[in-house]
DNA sequence: CCGACCGGTCG
DNA sequence: ACGACCGGTCG
């Protein structure tokens, strides 16, 4: 029983609008709306009235307010103009919260966003993750109700589309486009619940070509490093530093081999690789290593990134850090931990205590960056992805300065 | 511009009911469905009156129909109620998807075997996988259709008690025993196979309680080593060599402590410790890594091993190399790969050229050992689990006698 | 074709 | 509680 929220507007009385409520501001603001709407698409009253099947005098008169439209007509009105209901109400003001969030339940397994509740609560949109019989709502703080509902849309056709092949992507495309979306639409939230718990659950929602996790974690994977890529592209172009993905496998050979290392590394164990432009030549100067959550996998980048770090490279961990503990709540807590205080968790110590990194960027603001001096002097750094709280560029800038002062690049 | 769904029923015609929708049926379920909120919640007439400051007479006007809502006061009437407006538009079949409803099965490639296809075959028994509306007939090598049957009716009887808990076993407990009924049964079996093909899949098609395959990474890997000690603990104790699964926490630092090694490697990254008896003491003389499969996954141990074998101690790689291409075919051709021609596998590289492991003992018998000297004078070995064909035994026997050696234990 | 991608589990 | 377990994918 859905009861959280209420939406109203509480100064306004009922009573003294019943009777004539068609002269009320809200009335007007909602007449309004509407006009707006059809005009801004191209519409006239006359196609309008004709999708609608009544008369354009009739468009007229509820577009005049003389005639108002109860809540089935406002529905049709809106679907005939290809308009989303809850973006009108939101715009013309009538979406207000009531209660702070969400009751606490009990989980299981493949959670998937229910398009049917979707709610605004105080500083944020409220999603509910059904599956297994139960389900788990969800804050996205910082989100505005018509935001989220754009980008589940855009995500929806474009997860969709992999099943048919309609639009000729390939599914890393499909979510490097939808996730590029998604962050750009809701810049104010955390990016790594953009990453969790919107595009990755429409995708398991929606993809059904193959088994939807399994396609994930190949896809959502490759799709992350090309999101990076595409992200830091035009950021660092103008300082003469390119980015580039290293899915091609000879491309991540070449970079591998130019930095000399790869007959002692693997030869997949670099993400991105980082290139200064100097005197009209191209130098790598170090690289990142992507992953989108921790687990024992970051165990595999460390080789790799402690003999590029001897050989002089500048080597990132770049992360979601995404994880939740569902027994307990969908909360994604990450894995580097909340928490200054008490014993640090054991991925912490891969960069704080071991130095394997040149440095981690982590994109969960639920996570605690460094804050005290590390034994190591390397940092986890948390921000979200707006450029002007995400320092990754200009701790790359300064490497690849570094990088030119050790060589002797003037 | 929002468009994910549309509100409305296409089927009805807006100009049927434009004058007169009171009496349409939409209209009834509105009122209806108000009226079950409010009688629902326990308020009367009375009490919705006062609260939307209009007279009792206009809520039981509204109710019966006569008095038809605009948004602004549906909105109203809704918040009075404490009732989600968005829930309320769905209950009352309001909110319509725009596409063609989301497709919810997405059950892709779970190959799981049919019961009804076992068939004797020269030299062994095909069973069907089935999954994705196709199937991938595969043959047991070695099977009698007997044995197979047993093995799947105990498979069967332990992991459908995981759903009701009528036996009172833990996953990984009942899967160790499945393992275990299967090996002995089918003792001519490629192992990995067994593991595979079998038991894996067994798990999938029978586990219901929580998601099968996320389930299988837990408590299959967890199986897999307390198998291992159990196998090898009787052929062992004889030669006064203890086989100990680390899973307790405690034990395993307890182990890394021993070694000296504790404070290098991740507290969790040693599957089995092998312990000596000399003169009544008890020594750590090396471990055991487990995979059931590779992957990116084996350089998860390669630190540690490295570490362990540094300072003196055995570290040998226990792996199923369990992995089939189903594209092709289901054939579990494992990735170390099954010729020693042409170019060696990139995991083929971590033993025999990197030499990261003291020894690899592989049970898939797919999979090439190594035949010529390698560059590294650490070998894969091949085999199945029968005692006489199996030489770790063997093997880990020489590791505990030339540990006493190099430590003057006589 | 061979490889690394990642998340639900459950002790 | 927080950690490592592993396999379908798809380039």
């Amino acid at each position: 029983m859905a009861r959280i929220f209420y939406f109203g507007i509480p100064w306004c009385k009922w009573a003294a609008c019943a009777v004539n409520s068609i002269y009320d501001a809200r009335h007007k603001s909602i007449v309004n709306r509407l006009t707006a709407i059809r005009t801004d698409a191209g519409i006239s009253q006359t196609q309008l009235a004709t999708a609608l099947e009544i008369g354009q005098s009739d468009v007229s008169k509820v577009e005049q307010g003389q005639r108002r439209l109860d809540i089935v007509e406002l529905v049709e009105w809106l679907a005939a103009l290809e308009y989303d209901l809850f973006s009108f109400l939101s715009e013309v003001g009538l979406l207000v919260p009531l209660a702070p969030a969400a009751p606490v339940v009990n989980v299981a397994s493949e959670f998937v966003p229910d398009p049917a509740h979707v709610v605004a609560v105080t500083g944020g949109t409220e999603i509910r993750l059904v599956g297994s019989g139960t389900h788990h709502d969800i804050v996205l703080a910082n989100a505005d109700i018509a935001g989220y509902r754009a980008v589940e849309a855009e995500a929806v056709r474009l997860f969709r589309s992999l099943n048919d092949g309609s639009l000729g992507l390939q599914n890393r495309e499909a979510i490097r486009v939808a996730l590029d979306f998604a962050i750009r639409r809701l810049p104010l939230l955390n990016p790594s619940d953009v990453y969790r718990h919107i595009i990755y659950r429409l995708y398991v929602r929606e993809f059904s070509l193959k088994s939807p996790k399994q396609s994930w974690v190949r896809a959502g994977g490759e799709a992350l490093e090309l999101f990076i890529e595409d992200l830091y592209k035009s950021r660092l172009l103008s300082e003469g530093i390119e980015v580039e993905a290293l899915i091609a496998k000879d491309r991540r050979l070449a970079a591998l081999e130019e930095m000399g290392i790869s007959d002692r590394v693997g030869a997949a164990k670099l993400d991105i690789a980082l290139y200064g432009i100097h005197e009209g030549k191209r130098y790598i100067f170090g690289g990142l290593h992507v992953k989108a959550s921790l687990a024992e996998r970051v165990t595999d980048d460390v080789p790799c990134s402690e003999i590029m770090m001897a050989a002089g490279y500048f080597s990132g961990l770049w992360t979601f850090d995404a994880k939740d503990h569902p027994p307990r709540s969908l909360v994604n807590y990450g894995e580097l931990g909340t928490s200054l205080t008490g014993k640090p968790t054991a991925k912490r110590l891969y960069i704080e205590r071991d130095g394997s990194f040149s440095i981690c960027f982590c994109y969960n603001t639920r996570t605690a960056a460094s804050y005290h001096k590390t034994p190591s002097q390397r940092r986890i750094v948390v921000s979200t992805l707006a450029p002007d709280k995400d320092t990754l560029p200009s701790v790359v800038l300064a490497a690849w300065q570094d990088f030119k002062k050790a060589r002797g690049l003037k």
